[in-house]
DNA sequence: AGCCAGGTAATCC
DNA sequence: GGATTACATGGC
């Protein structure tokens, strides 16, 4: 079990345009379980991105109307890629996004009262990339937070990256090279995935084979679901995660009560009578009001809530303990 | 001890 | 077609 030190490399700041931004909840949000990807704290967080085969280590913080990201990464640091982690970081969490139409049909509905107030500027978040959010989905799939929070860990371990930067401990993804040679019976007896794990070999061949920039917009939906084991959900959060559409969520049985309850005022409803409502109230950013509302819903009991900063070192010794 | 969970595909009428 | 069921697993 070898760990790998990053250093400091670079110092970007990030300029957030877009109209009101709300660092805290678009970095964090209450509705995400417990990885070992990313750790926050009430005003910084640490996550780890891969850029190829570099393995990088990012501190977040907010300045006023800009972003700063300090760099860690025990690789070669390329101008390259200082250009490749600004668009990444900018794009992973919408800092070049304006929501205001969505804010402006969304004052128009009681129900989004409470989420816009306690919420306002709160954008879109995904760090992961088509692959990686690809993997939480399928891991999402019939199975408990618990379970699918112990198959991300078990996949982290086994494949992923160890790394410590600015005094944190964390894990980065695999790339889809990096396990295109390992089995569906490694994925199941040593992973424990269950079904998944037939589903996850496709999935790093589809990503190592197509760029999500040569098959874009319904195209990649369509040509992605031809996976066996990928369906509309899985498919639907890629699209609304790391293709950022806005017009899209990803329906399944635990957010299907929420939109139901806040909604439609009933405890349950057919997903079809949901997604009609949905695009009715919000056309065009029915996947935006879909985030305000679940994340909302979680944001007095987070799933994994913000660490105090001196529980950062109890963080670091559970991740390096030899069975993380 | 069972259920059943932030789905999907195969099978049945 | 729409309804029903198997699929793997382990936390509660």
């Amino acid at each position: 079990m070898t760990i790998r030190h990053l250093d400091h490399a670079d110092t970007l700041r990030l300029p957030v345009t877009g109209g009101p931004f709300n660092f805290r909840h678009t970095v964090w949000k209450p509705s995400h379980y417990d990885t070992p990807l990313e750790a926050h704290t009430a005003d910084r967080s640490w996550r780890t991105f891969r850029v190829g085969d570099l393995v990088v280590g990012v501190r977040l913080m907010c300045e006023d109307r800009t972003v700063v990201a300090d760099i860690y990464t025990d690789g070669d640091y390329k101008p390259t890629h200082r250009e490749w982690l600004r668009t990444r970081l900018t794009t992973s969490y919408g800092l070049n996004e304006d929501i205001s139409v969505f804010t402006a049909l969304a004052e128009q509905v009681p129900a989004m009262r409470g989420p816009l107030t306690a919420l306002a500027g709160m954008r879109q978040s995904c760090p992961e990339d088509h692959f990686e959010i690809s993997v939480i989905a399928l891991l999402l799939q019939n199975m408990t937070i618990a379970g699918t929070a112990r198959m991300t860990r078990a996949l982290l371990a086994h494949h992923g990256i160890l790394v410590h930067f600015d005094g944190v401990t964390l894990r980065a993804w695999f790339t889809p090279v990096e396990i295109a040679q390992v089995t569906a019976e490694t994925f199941k007896q040593q992973d424990r995935l269950g079904y998944r794990a037939k589903t996850l070999p496709h999935l790093a061949a589809f990503f190592r084979d197509h760029t999500p920039e040569d098959l874009h917009g319904e195209n990649l939906m369509e040509k992605f679901q031809e996976i066996k084991g990928i369906g509309s959900y899985t498919a639907a959060v890629m699209a609304s995660h790391a293709s950022r559409d806005p017009s899209v969520f990803g329906i399944d049985v635990w957010n299907r009560k929420i939109f139901a309850r806040t909604i439609l005022r009933a405890p349950d409803a057919d997903a079809e009578v949901i997604t009609h409502r949905m695009n009715a109230l919000f056309p065009g950013h029915a996947g935006t009001a879909a985030l305000y509302l679940v994340e909302h819903d979680y944001l007095s009991t987070p799933v994994a809530p913000l660490l105090d900063p001196s529980g950062i070192s109890a963080w670091n010794q559970a991740l390096e303990a030899p069975t993380a």
